[in-house]
DNA sequence: ATAATAACGGATATAACATATCCGTTATAA
DNA sequence: TTATAACGGATATGTTATATCCGTTATTAT
């Protein structure tokens, strides 16, 4: 099983508009030309982060992506859903009623337990990322980006915010 | 992201292992009768699991799977991971690196804060994996499989194992 | 010995999903 | 009026999961 690589994309991008002055929107355009993304399969992405609120978008010249809300108050786990969706990872499909030994539906009461072994673990996965805040990660990122690349960085949106 | 059907399917079969009689086997053909599963793809399956260990297999007649170390020291982990492979599901591209802001790949020293804040996610996963036995596993099903299952199913193996 | 069973590994076919692009539409700023 | 940019839908491509099939080897029962 594989994460959709469009999770990495996100993060990076939501921690670049946190990084932005109030007031500025990035369009996907830049984004994708910053991290050297294909555009348009970026531009769905940042599309369902904007379905989620996470990100509010306006059209336009000039117009763009900014952050949804402050990023203290979005956490990784958002982003993650926003893109990856709601559902579970692990989906039950009851082969304990299967078979020659099956019974009745309503002869079952709760999930079975491994289903709700599997369920348990994915939710300390969320607590997990829930745990994140965008603010944490802009931050970290930006301790640990090298100095060289933070003032290519700074003058690429300096140019590209023109 | 959807996990492998293929765990739900190799729980529940070394679930059925772990209550056999000593020194009885099952080949994959009864377990994917008895769960209605499809028989060769079972089969790929246990042999995942036959390669980690966690059922020793016997060729021939008579021969079959069987549990490769008592179910208390099976966790669920194992057989997730027997499954589902060991490669992280978060991978990380270091998109960071992309791009025309991008430096040279001396200069970033550990792995960036977004991958190690998804594989601290991953890990506390793993962790609620690892405390699940097969044991508890097979406890918590028998309690819970109604009655009249548990009848047809210990008939139905009686049959099977003649 | 011979036949039947069963695991095993490799090859292949099919289905589902992720990845990626393209197009027309709408909104908005210059 | 023109250019920009988000948006939604449709489509193409690639990769992975699902599933089957085959020949081989080991083993048991006849």
């Amino acid at each position: 099983m594989k994460l959709n690589e469009g999770i990495e994309w996100a993060v990076h991008c939501c921690s670049i508009l946190a990084s932005l002055p109030p007031g500025m929107a990035l369009p996907a355009r830049k984004l994708a030309e910053f991290f050297d993304l294909p555009e348009h399969y970026l531009a769905k992405h940042m599309q369902s982060l904007s379905q989620q609120g996470l990100v509010s978008s306006s059209k336009g010249p000039g117009g763009g992506y900014r952050l949804g809300r402050p990023a203290t108050e979005i956490a990784l786990l958002d982003i993650v859903l926003a893109i990856d969706g709601p559902a579970p990872h692990f989906r039950c499909t009851e082969i304990r009623r299967k078979g020659p030994s099956g019974v009745d539906d309503k002869c079952y009461g709760k999930p079975c337990g491994i289903a709700r072994a599997m369920w348990r673990a994915e939710t300390a996965w969320r607590d997990e990322l829930g745990k994140v805040s965008l603010e944490e990660i802009r931050h970290t990122g930006l301790e640990e980006t090298p100095h060289e690349q933070l003032e290519k960085s700074l003058a690429w949106f300096g140019d590209a915010l023109k």
